[in-house]
DNA sequence: AGATTTTTGATCGTTGACAATCATGCCATG
DNA sequence: CATGGCATGATTGTCAACGATCAAAAATCT
């Protein structure tokens, strides 16, 4: 039979508990539970009408993903994020967006190309007009293809763990990202790299990226501290 | 009141779940429970002595360290690993040690100094006169240590996922490593790097490593499938 | 005021029940 | 023989209630 590629990822299945996590990963990184907030079971249970088991199963999964913080007999936590928490976050993203860069630079094809493409026109589209979160959204956006277009499933997983709490960072601090022109700009060495299949390139250009950004927003928190 | 210092880490708090993954986690990684082999919870509860909801908190622990799969409405299944995921292992593993290399070389100071040498001094001794078990296990504590040293605890959270999966595949495969000799002199430079504190050595070093043997184990594992 | 005890409120863990879903074999149908 | 429908058993998903366990606040005592 024809390889029908549309029926590839067909139908999720999802649980309650499953559903119950994305719903309260909305809300923690939309910034709607500050950091630092204590959530009981009950209130949740009450809140989303769902048993108490069930919520802290969706607990334990924003536990492994580093959302939440469980203090065992006590309470949970959202996950509060410090200055040291920022730099070890951004060196290890660093890190996995390198490999990622060196891999999509090797593995891109043409419907890669389209998708980096896309995403690169989206980002410039939205500097030119979107809201700041919006700019946000579509920065991340772009990085996240990138990681996508590696095919390392096991790299996408990892990343994705980061990428969640970045979205934290990003949700609790203002003046990350420079003016909207220079974002834009400032992706485009790395996407012409990805293009253009140079691995090397690729790797250098999104790790110093990841780095720049590291230690601005360490500066930032540090003087949000102070 | 004196300062007992014997008194110093004694009894630690671990809810039942926890103790549960890792008892399941023994009997995954030592190959008792074979990848690829259906579990039920009722099984698993009335085994271990405890009911289906710890049970399956234990399993959704093992399923974010990549250990088990979960078949929703279906069952659990041990990770089945083929050659495609020990290439993707492996990169990534690589990217991560490469990582922990530079960091450790980094922030080495006497105390580690002392850990990794110790670390160091015990593979040689293995190798010399242990098992092959023993020796897969000095040679992973080896690199753990490294990564320990980097003192960057999301590094260490994410290194300790692959590494979970790692020694599946260890488990599963005999002829990974080279002679005990070879073992030993192999990883004396990147022990070198670190002490010395030379950054950009230990990163390539580590790298490096982590290819070769990514390169024999999807060697080995194609000739198994075959 | 400081130390100790008690109370409170939350999670932890268990049990039992039922619902939802999946896998399988059987059977009728074409 | 291939297909689709159906009944059935197995397994997970979800819920509610209960006692046990623990942490922190409140009350008590010295």
């Amino acid at each position: 039979m024809k390889n029908l590629s549309s029926l590839k990822s067909p139908i999720v299945k999802e649980s309650l508990d499953r559903k119950a996590a994305t719903q309260l990963r909305i809300a923690v990184l939309s910034g709607e539970i500050p950091p630092g907030t204590r959530i009981t079971e009950q209130f949740l249970a009450s809140q989303m009408g769902l048993s108490r088991g069930t919520v802290r199963a969706a607990l334990h999964r924003l536990v492994s993903e580093g959302l939440i913080v469980q203090n065992i007999y006590s309470n949970w936590e959202v996950m509060k994020l410090t200055a040291e928490d920022a730099d070890e976050l951004y060196t290890l993203r660093a890190s996995l967006e390198g490999l990622a860069g060196r891999l999509a630079a090797r593995r891109v094809d043409q419907d890669s190309r389209a998708l980096l493409s896309a995403a690169f026109d989206n980002l410039a589209e939205v500097a030119k007009s979107g809201s700041e979160v919006d700019l946000a959204d579509a920065d991340l956006n772009l990085h996240h293809t990138i990681v996508e277009i590696s095919q390392n499933k096991r790299l996408i997983e990892h990343y994705r763990q980061v990428e969640g709490q970045l979205r934290m960072y990003i949700g609790s601090v203002n003046g990350l990202l420079p003016t909207p022109e220079a974002v834009a700009s400032s992706h485009q060495p790395m996407v012409d790299a990805i293009l253009a299949g140079d691995e090397t390139s690729a790797e250098e250009l999104l790790i110093e990226h990841s780095e720049v950004y590291g230690e601005k927003l360490n500066r930032l928190l540090l003087s949000m501290e102070a």
